[in-house]
Formats: C-alpha cells, structure tokens, sequence
RNA sequence: GCCGGUGUGGCGGAAUUGGCAGACGCACGUGACUCAAAAUCACGCGGAGACAAUCCGUGCCGGUUCGAGUCCGGCCACCGGCACCA
C-alpha cells in the first residue's frame, strides 16, 4: 500500500479478511438488534443504483449498531415463488426452479458487492420445502381456528395472469403485477378472515414508529366508520331492510332507499309490473367488469314498485335498484338523503326524486339546494333532533333509535377478507385434501410438506382453475381421515403467503421441528429496523401484521407486532423516471464499483439526497464522493506518523464532529453526514497544515465514524495506524462536552432585521457589552438615526430597530 | 372528488425552538503546476448594480413579528395514496 488511493487492492483485501473473521459475532452479553430489509424477489434483471440505496442503508445502520455494541442480526434472503419466474418458465420452458436457482446466484453476487455484513448462513428462500413446510402449518392453523374458510363471490379476476387477485392487488381496478384491468368472475376461494383483525390493525397502528404516510395509508385502508344500522319496514311485504349509514342524523331526510343488484331481496320485492325490469338491470350489472362499474359515475337503476317506510315519521319512500351500491359493505341497503350526499342528489335529480333538507348551515336561512349540502350546521325538519348540531344529532340518533328498537349503533370496515388461493403452479400448495365421506381435511403437521410436483407443464387455464388440477398422479391422495381415495386442494398460496412470516425464521432458520424456536424468537424478535420501499404499505406490511396477531394469538411468539419501526427509503430516478429496462435508463453498479470501488458509491448512494426521498441520479456526483475518500486517505497517510499531542483546536473540532455526525446519523440523515465528513475533514486537513500536524486520536476518531460508511477504507487506515484489530471492535466515540466551550463567539449584527456585519465577543460577554460593541461597529450606519429598539438573543443575534 | 406530501441557484440539496438563506457536492469559470493534457491545489460562482455602495431574492398574494424558507390566512403548480365504502 502506498500514498494512492487503491481502492480495488483494499476492498479485495478486507472482503477476504471479513470472510474469514466476521466483525458481527453473537455475543448474548451485549443487547440485540434486528436490522431487516425487504428480501428480494429473485429477478432475472439483477439490481440497480436504485436498489443499493436500501441495502447500503440498512447496512450502515447494522454497522453503526455494531460499533455501539450491539450484536446485530443482518440477514437476507429469497422471496422467490410468485408469477415472474412462473411465466418466465412458460415462455423459455426452463422450469421455475432452475431459473429462480440462477437468478438467486446472480442477484446474490451482486449484492456481494456491496460488502453488507449479511449473515449468510440463515439465508432463507421461501420456494425451499423446510421453509413452505412452515408457511403451510401456519395456514393449517388459520384453518383449525377457523380463520380460513371457502366462499363462492363475484372476485377480482385478472385475464392477463389468468388468476384471482386479493382487493389489496387489485386497487384502481388493475392488475397490481400487470397492470391489466381486472374482472369479475363468479368463483369459490378460499378466503382469510383478516377482518377479525380489522380492530386490533388499526388500533396497534399507534404502537409503531412508521412514517406517518403508511400508517395513514393502512388506516384507510382498513377504513373504520362509525353509524348506524336502521331497519325499514316494506309496506305490503313482512320484510325488513336494513341500511347501515354513517348520518343517522340525517335519517328524516330520507326520502328513497337503494338496493345493490345483489342484495338477497332486490329480486324477490319487486312488484309483478317492475319485476322484468329489475331482473334485466340485475343482470346487467353482473356482466360488468368492476372498472366499469367504478368509472360509471352516471348514475343507473330501477324502481322496484315497492315502498319503505321511513321508521321515524312514517313516510312512504320508493325503494330501488342500483350499482352505485356496493354488495359487500354494510348491508348492502342504504337510506338515500339526497339534500346532504352527492351520490344521493345525483341519483335523486336523475330520477327526479323528492329532496328534503334537514341541515342547514349555521347562522343561514333555509334555501332551495343547488347541490348537496355535506357540512356542519343546525339540524331541521327533525322533530327529534331539531336544533341540534350535526355532531351532537350523530352522537345521539342511535341511542334513541335504539331506545325505540327501530336501529342500533355500529361500526363497519372497509377492510374485506384476503382471497388467499391462486390459480396458478409457483406457489405453495395449500394443505387441504377433498375426500367424499369426510369433506375438507387439513394435512396433518407430519404430513408437511405438501410438496409442490415437479411438472414440465403447468399452463394456466382460462377456467379458474389450477394447473395443478391436471396432474392427477398428484390431485389423487389418500384421505388423512379416513384413509378413502380423495383429492388435493389444487389451489396455492399467494406470493404474499411466504413472505408474511419469514422474518420470523430467519432467527432460526434451520430449525425443522418448529418455524423458529422460542429462544431464537425471545432473543431476535421482533425486527427493530425495517428497510424498504413504500410500495407495500397496504400488502406485505399488512399480511404481515396480520399473521404476527394471529400467531401471537395461538402462543407461537409473545409479541403482536412484527416491526418495531419502518424506514421507506426512496426511489432513484435517473432522467426525472423510475428506472426501467423498457426506458433504457438503467444505473448499473458494477461498472461504478469497478471505476471508484464500493467505498465510494456507499457513500454516494447515502449523499445523493435524503434517504426517504425520492433522489435523481447524477453520473457525475459520484466523482466528488471518490475525491474526498481520497482526500482522506491522503490526509491520514501524511499525519499518521506525526502524532502530534491533542491541541484546543483539534480537540474541538474531533468533539463537535462526533457531535454532529452522531446526531445526524441517529436522525437517519445520511446526506448531511457525508457533508459533515467532509466539512471536518476539510478543517482538519487546515489545522494539520497550520500546525504541522495533527493528534493521532483526531484520526482515529474519523476512521471509526467513517467506517459504517466506507468500511474497507477506515479498516485499512486503521491498520495503518497500528491498530491491530478491526474498526469494527472500536467503541463509536462520545463526545466530551467540556471541549465543545468556545472562548469567543461570533454574533451577526442587524438594522431592522437585515444583515450588516459580524462581531466577535467573549462567549460569557453580557448583554450591555454587547449592544455596545454593536453600536460601535454599527456607530457610522446609526449616525443621525434614532434607536427605537434593541433585541439582543443570547449567543444568536443582534437587532437595533432605528427610524 | 377526498386525503397526504413537496415547491429554495444551472443541478442534487443545507439551514435546532422564527435569528447571517444557499452548508456540502456536481457542473462551470479563473489561476498555479505542466512543453501540453489529465490529475491535483488555490480562488470565484443567486439576480440586478459604474460589478462600488446598495437593492432584490426560498411557487404566488396577504398577515403576524424587531426579524419569516420556517408561523397564520387565501391561492397556484407538481407528485403520491384512495376513489360511488352511504
């Protein structure tokens, strides 16, 4: 090694030296931290600048962790069934094992570029059968608690990937992997009864230290209301409508009810002249794809010919027919208020419906509605509620409608169960068998794994069933019950499925008795630190929640949320776009490491902006990274053999920079740190020049703060400086605050709040002092003025206020 | 439509509780070294101005304050999430 900066010799060198003695050993003296980031899903594409920005983070955030004295569990791994490798094997007929085999192999060398202290020894992979054999008993328990079930509903269906999709999948009305618009299509599923969590997600949002946007993002998604149910009773009919409503405030401005097309009595209650078409429009509806039904914002529907009666006043009310009503939220009936809902004004001018306001805006007379009128105000027209506010009308309308037993108050969800089976060959089988005599059998725990068979082909069919349910050597089993010929459950699992727990095992990856043991999950779990995009905030990050809860709940693990907190680190955009092959635009990091070593885009990947931000990539930028590694370098190489003894100055400079860089690394402000590096080594370098040299601690002290960041260029200095174990055994610096004292300080001078000049006083300088000082230097810009304040701020400023 | 976020030089971006706007870096310019170039080092780099004093300047308009990028009110633009959830 010499004075030039080899950046290639160092990091082969230290890589190997780590191999050997890894710098995260398991010591169960020091406390643990769980540093997680979202495993990958093996792609053919390999990995660009953009997906580094994570791994680096997390990686800095271990070694940080490290050097602080914890001992640090960093692993990774493989989220490797789902349909890319699937329809990937399709098109190239290479099986999907072999191909996610390869991929594997490719995308792990590259990540060993990036010298993360991953533990590989609990790398894990979901498409492995020890690890699905966990996967299918956690979903064996779900179905003995009673949490899976199967039901034949109208479902997302996506035509492109010829298989079901969740709601979570499905948002916007498109394929969440394709992008294709999704239909409908009658099926029987097997579901998730997520919404026994429904409460217990969003309550324990309030536990987690997420970035607010995600928690909001999941609370709006589980979507909570508070309201009512009201009954209204059919004239000339012994039925009963229940409507759920969110305004029961409103409930004497009712003057029309809706049915969804599927609601259980649209049918029966039309009236003989109405009944074609109610049954024309029922149809209808059920041949449109649900973007159609979404996008149609024209209201449609059909008079049934019956009427309701409104509970409170007796009013007849028309009931109909419409799509804009959904089937599976409340009850699938609502009350129409059209003077205070859009939709209902809508529907009501359409069809020419009576409006009957019963809010009006405080401190306003009553006038004829031009539109719906959805704000606070005074309630009318109600003989039980007049006068009331709105908030007050809410709160007490269900109370009395439960007194008079017409209603009773509620809550409802948005959050619907989790269509859990596919239609497709990658993917966990799930284990259930089908006999005649005994009807759905779970697989018994020593049965498990079900394997997925090995088949050369496994097109998916238009029918919604599995490609699996053409291997019959396979569908054909024995009955675990009852011994009798049966058949597999030709369904799997979603991708969702494996990485909904594996978190869990990575604490005990190799365990084949139990997911992971209890002592492994008490001295890992949960996961501190969770690293990734924000792209799943309404899927992973909630099935994953879920699962926690449940497995919590059957006394699998002790804790009930499994990530503590989330970091979203942003995107890199490179030409103002998401980097994409179809774009061309595309930032490998193999050639940078190879022009300017994996030191140096480390530290430019955390420069380039904020972590959680989305950041545009410049080619360039990376060039001011490798000058100040090798500035450093340069820096420690002159001085190392000095060893000068510490002075004030430099004593002040290493003491604020411990300060500042701990304070904006536990901030997580990486960029700023890189800045601080280079602002204190740029001062150090001056006060080595100025001096002749510089203490050996001032080194030192920057090779342990820098070596997170570049850790192959602080653990060869640090060996240059005659340290004979690794940076990593180093204990990250405190700062000693008496250094911090400054004799003297500078104080910027203002007239009427603008910038004149500076002064340098005593730090201990009192205030008189120091307007006068202020004067004086200010003595020819006051000449002639008079002074009508003066606003001294200790050790910040000074303002003379003149006219 | 509803909800959230963001607007600062040519560019990426800094700026504790309101207290010197533009740290740090890129790009660019000038100089030193060199036969020359690269590399390196030094200096400059928001706009206007006789390139002096000074004035203007953090999306726009207004307010609070001795003082506003930061707080308040009203807009505009862009990005993200949800979208007939009664």
């Amino acid at each position: 090694m010499n004075s030039r900066y080899d950046f290639a010799a160092i990091e082969k060198k230290w890589r190997a030296e780590w191999e050997k003695n890894p710098i995260n050993k398991e010591d169960d003296k020091k406390p643990k931290y769980y540093c997680l980031d979202m495993f990958p899903y093996p792609s053919g594409k390999g990995l660009h600048v953009g997906h580094w920005r994570g791994y680096v983070l997390s990686d800095v955030i271990s070694r940080y962790k490290v050097l602080q004295g914890y001992q640090v569990l960093h692993p990774m791994g493989w989220d490797a069934f789902g349909l890319p490798a699937e329809n990937y094997a399709i098109k190239n007929n290479v099986h999907p094992e072999i191909s996610t085999k390869a991929n594997i192999e490719n995308v792990k060398r590259q990540l060993h570029e990036i010298s993360a202290i991953y533990d590989w020894s609990r790398e894990i992979n979901t498409t492995d059968k020890s690890y699905y054999k966990w996967t299918q008993w956690i979903f064996a328990r779900m179905y003995e608690k009673g949490l899976a079930y199967e039901k034949e509903m109208p479902l997302n269906w996506c035509p492109s990937c010829k298989c079901v999709l969740a709601n979570e999948e499905a948002t916007n009305g498109v394929c969440e992997r394709c992008g294709s618009q999704v239909t409908k299509k009658n099926l029987r599923q097997w579901m998730l009864k997520i919404t026994a969590y429904a409460e217990r997600l969003l309550k324990d949002l309030d536990k987690l230290d997420w970035p607010e946007k995600v928690k909001k993002m999941q609370s709006d998604w589980i979507g909570k209301s508070y309201g009512a149910e009201v009954e209204f009773k059919v004239k000339d009919s012994d039925k009963v409508i229940t409507v759920y409503t969110t305004r029961p405030d409103t409930l004497y401005g009712a003057t029309f009810m809706v049915l969804s097309p599927e609601h259980k009595y649209a049918k029966e209650l039309a009236t003989n002249e109405n009944k074609k078409a109610v049954e024309d429009y029922c149809y209808l509806a059920s041949t449109k794809s649900s973007v159609d039904r979404m996008s149609d914002k024209e209201k449609t529907g059909v008079f049934t010919g019956r009427y309701g009666i409104n509970p409170l006043n007796g009013a007849l009310i028309p009931i109909w027919i419409s799509d804009y009503v959904l089937a599976d939220y409340g009850t699938g009936a609502i009350m129409c208020v059209p003077a205070h809902d859009d939709r209902d004004f809508a529907f009501a001018k359409k069809f020419n419906l009576p409006i009957v306001q019963v809010i009006k805006p405080e401190g306003e007379e009553e006038k004829e509605l031009t539109e719906a009128y959805t704000g606070n105000g005074i309630v009318i027209n109600s003989p039980l509620f007049n006068g009331m506010t709105v908030a007050e009308a809410k709160e007490k309308a269900p109370h009395i409608l439960e007194e008079k037993g017409l209603g009773k108050k509620t809550v409802n969800y948005k959050l619907r169960d989790w269509v859990f089976s596919r239609q497709r060959y990658w993917g966990e089988p799930i284990p259930l068998v089908h006999c005649p005599h005994c009807g759905t059998v779970v697989v018994p725990d020593n049965q498990l794994p079900v394997e997925l068979p090995m088949v050369e082909s496994y097109q998916p069919t238009d029918t919604g069933e599995s490609p699996l349910a053409a291997i019959d050597s396979w569908v054909n089993t024995t009955c675990p019950k009852c011994g009798g010929p049966a058949k597999r459950e030709t369904n799997t699992m979603p991708q969702w499925a494996g990485s909904s727990w594996y978190f869990l095992r990575y604490t005990d990856p190799h365990n084949d008795k139990e997911l992971a043991s209890k002592e492994a999950l008490k001295k890992w779990a949960p996961v501190d630190m969770y690293v990734g995009g924000v792209e799943h905030a309404v899927l992973h990050l909630l099935y994953a929640r879920f699962y926690t809860k449940f497995l919590y709940d059957i006394g699998v693990i002790d804790f009930d949320e499994p990530f503590i907190r989330l970091f979203n680190q942003g995107m890199i955009n490179k030409d103002g776009s998401k980097m994409s092959k179809s774009k061309g635009n595309i930032v490998s990091p193999d050639e940078l490491v190879k022009k300017y070593g994996c030191d140096s885009l480390r530290m430019y990947e955390l420069f380039v902006g904020p972590p959680e931000v989305d950041s545009e990539w410049d080619d360039s930028g990376i060039d001011g990274v490798f000058r100040y590694l090798s500035r450093v370098w340069k820096f420690v190489y002159a001085n190392k053999d000095k060893n000068l003894t510490p002075t004030k100055e430099s004593e002040f400079i290493k003491n604020t920079m411990i300060t500042q860089i701990t304070q904006r690394l536990n901030a997580l402000s990486t960029n700023t740190v890189v800045s601080g590096f280079m602002e204190y080594t740029t001062k150090m370098i001056d006060l080595a020049k100025e001096q002749g040299g510089i203490d050996k601690s001032c080194i030192d002290t920057l090779l342990i703060l820098l070596a997170p960041f570049t850790p192959h260029l602080a653990e060869e200095l640090w060996s240059q400086m005659g340290h004979k174990g690794s940076v990593f055994s180093a204990k990250w610096p405190e700062a000693d605050k008496s250094k911090l004292v400054v004799d003297e300080i500078t104080i910027p001078l203002q007239i009427n709040g603008k910038f004149r000049e500076n002064i340098v006083v005593d730090t201990d300088c009192d205030k008189e002092t120091i307007i006068n000082k202020a004067k004086e230097a200010l003595a020819t810009r006051l000449e002639g003025k008079t002074i009508v304040k003066e606003i001294y701020v200790p050790k910040k400023i000074v303002n003379i206020v003149i006219k």
